[in-house]
DNA sequence: TTACATGCAAACTGTTTGCAAATAT
DNA sequence: ATATTTGCAAACAGTTTGCATGTAA
């Protein structure tokens, strides 16, 4: 999905100095499709790739990330942050039992007769969460 | 929208001893109306009311009651949880800025194209939020 | 050579828990 | 009388931060 030399030109263009670091977690990131993964997951693959990095750091790089709009942070209740690699507009799944998320194509699914938003408001996104559970 | 008999004829049926602070953070939370509040709020609010509950208190019976079926909680990214009075299917407009939450009404919203729910499981509900920004 | 990024450990925040004292049945 | 609930303080998890060291420009 993206090369090397994209993902630096990439960091260059949102004022990311392309660091060791954030390259290799850009890469683990945006190297695989879409994907949605906390921190710790991150952590533990870039551990596993052999790519030195400090939790902290991977915090840091996926807060920078998340201001700089590369990511995308989802709400599900719960002790832990997870992001999305897929910024663009689509919902999702969630399997509350394998605390696991899914893409649903944007396609699919509809939101109508949105009411206005309240005085000196614009709606900015919508989210959609489809919980799931055991048939 | 409910007296303290109601109350702890509801705390009764679902299995909870209608106790002093119970009861109290019940009728805070049930006698105004839909409220979206979190924890430090609803323990605010009872020292407000100088009723004398513990934080740990108001922590454990926020998920009693949402265990119970009085109380949702709300999926918002951000450092902590929030509670729903109204249990009943609807959505949320969510004001990133003052960091509120206002109910859409269920009747104006709605939700088609839904996807097949994956092999084995069955879609429990869906939640909706509309996060607005400043014009 | 200057500003920014990293790693570590310590700090911090929201939440949960263990245990003795208090309360509901 | 017995089981449950409470409050406190300590534990806990995830996340952030301060500061010295290392790296990009």
């Amino acid at each position: 999905m993206e090369n090397r030399k994209q993902l630096v030109e990439r960091l260059r263009a949102v004022g990311l100095r392309p660091t060791l670091q954030r390259i290799a977690l850009g890469e683990l990131l945006f190297s695989k499709g879409d994907r949605h993964l906390c921190a710790e997951d991150l952590h533990a693959e870039a551990r596993a790739a052999l790519v030195p990095v400090s939790l902290a750091t991977v915090y840091n790089t996926l807060n920078q990330f998340k201001a700089a709009g590369l990511l995308r942070e989802i709400a599900i209740e719960g002790d832990r942050s997870y992001f999305d690699t897929n910024t663009s507009n689509h919902y999702h799944f969630f399997d509350d039992e394998k605390h696991e998320l899914m893409d649903i194509e944007i396609g699919d699914l509809t939101v109508t007769g949105l009411p206005e938003a309240p005085e000196g408001k614009v709606i900015d996104r919508i989210d959609v969460i489809v919980r799931l559970r055991d048939a």
